[in-house]
DNA sequence: CTTAGGG
DNA sequence: CCCTAAG
């Protein structure tokens, strides 16, 4: 597996060799038209071996896996891959450092009743979404840099200044707003003719199959200072692609940490609650996934666990909260507390009533004082 | 598009 | 988390 890496041909390498990409032939591969099998986690680094995506890690690892790769800042996959890369590894063990690499990232802050699974449940039988492309690499002399744009546009020009990268060769991008980009753009720059090439494809969602592939290719010429830019914008890290069968696959489920716990809690003690928005923007700006329906749900979820203290006997429910409320933090709780009389005036009355579980439950998020 | 609710 | 109805 090691010494292939030093043969693979750099074209091939992420199956992105622009001119002789063949994409046309290959896109019937997926639901989508979408070869994961140039990713270096996708079993095959040579994306033409069939031999090596067939004897692939299995695809509901790789899956889960992937989703991984979302939360690494950088991925080398170069002479010296990961071991995790490593597809000759038996299930057990990719799948034990697959959670592993989980752990680290979520700091395993179990606090919350939420459920968390890395290795995801579902296959890519059922290809759906959430493939992470922030992978930089490094193949031979020639090195491969994927990096996020904001811009929608595929005529490489990129928007922000500031934000600039030297990149080598190959600079590609996932652009689109937030999950729903589907869109992977690529600029190769040859560093002999300044010459630069760039294409875009389009993974959007289709009802029907895949007639033409969208295969827009553009030349044109950059100066020498003129690099291409790479804005470290969140949303440009993940790609959502969805298949054909409705939803198959949820988002990645994500525990909540505590230090985001806090934050939604400054920011409803800033805005109020139900300024979801407000919130997201001035608290999780740099959380892209965290969409202001999850921080409402969140917070609602806190709620429920506050509701496990009140004089509210009901069986399952109330235990099931209450070892959610056991495993917050007290001071967290206190604080979802206040807010929560704060914000909503029936919950006061909810102390003291002795209503039936069943109705008491609406009225008390009903009403926010704003 | 943003929220609120329900699933 | 997802989906949908409302505004």
């Amino acid at each position: 597996m090691e010494s292939k890496h030093d043969n693979i041909s750099v074209d091939s390498f992420l199956g992105f060799g622009m001119e002789n990409m063949g994409i046309s032939s290959k896109m019937d591969e997926f639901s989508y038209g979408f070869d994961f099998s140039f990713l270096p986690y996708y079993g095959g680094l040579d994306p033409w071996s069939k031999q090596d995506g067939e004897a692939g890690l299995k695809p509901e690892i790789l899956d889960g896996f992937l989703d991984e790769v979302e939360e690494v800042e950088h991925i080398y996959a170069s002479h010296h891959p990961p071991s995790t890369a490593n597809h000759s590894l038996p299930e057990t063990q990719v799948k034990k450092e697959a959670s592993e690499l989980a752990g680290e990232h979520y700091g395993l802050t179990n606090f919350s009743s939420e459920s968390y699974s890395p290795s995801g449940s579902i296959g890519l039988s059922e290809l759906s979404k959430e493939t992470v492309l922030h992978a930089k690499s490094s193949c031979g002399n020639v090195k491969y840099g994927f990096a996020t744009t904001n811009s929608n546009e595929m005529d490489c020009s990129y928007e922000s200044e500031d934000d600039r990268k030297p990149l080598s060769t190959l600079l590609g991008s996932w652009v689109g707003r937030g999950r729903r980009s589907c869109r992977f753009q690529c600029c190769r720059v040859d560093s002999f003719s300044e010459k630069k090439s760039c294409v875009s494809y389009d993974f959007r969602p289709r009802k029907e199959p895949l007639e033409t592939c969208t295969h827009h290719a553009t030349e044109s010429v950059l100066s020498s200072d003129d690099s291409v830019t790479s804005s470290e914008s969140e949303d440009g890290i993940s790609v959502t692609i969805k298949s054909k069968r409705k939803s198959v696959r949820r988002k990645h489920q994500r525990m909540w940490t505590i230090d985001e716990v806090v934050k939604l809690l400054d920011g409803i003690s800033h805005f109020g609650v139900g300024k979801w928005t407000d919130i997201k923007n001035l608290f999780f700006h740099s959380s892209s996934h965290r969409t202001p329906v999850d921080i409402r749900d969140k917070w609602r979820n806190l709620l429920k666990a506050t509701y496990s203290n009140k004089p509210n006997v009901d069986e399952e429910v109330e235990e099931k909260r209450r070892s959610a409320a056991r495993t917050i933090p007290k001071d967290i709780l206190h604080r979802v507390r206040e807010l929560a009389s704060l914000y909503s005036k029936s919950l006061c009355f909810v102390h003291s009533s002795s209503r039936s579980p069943s109705t008491s439950r609406k009225k008390k998020k009903k009403k926010k004082s704003r």
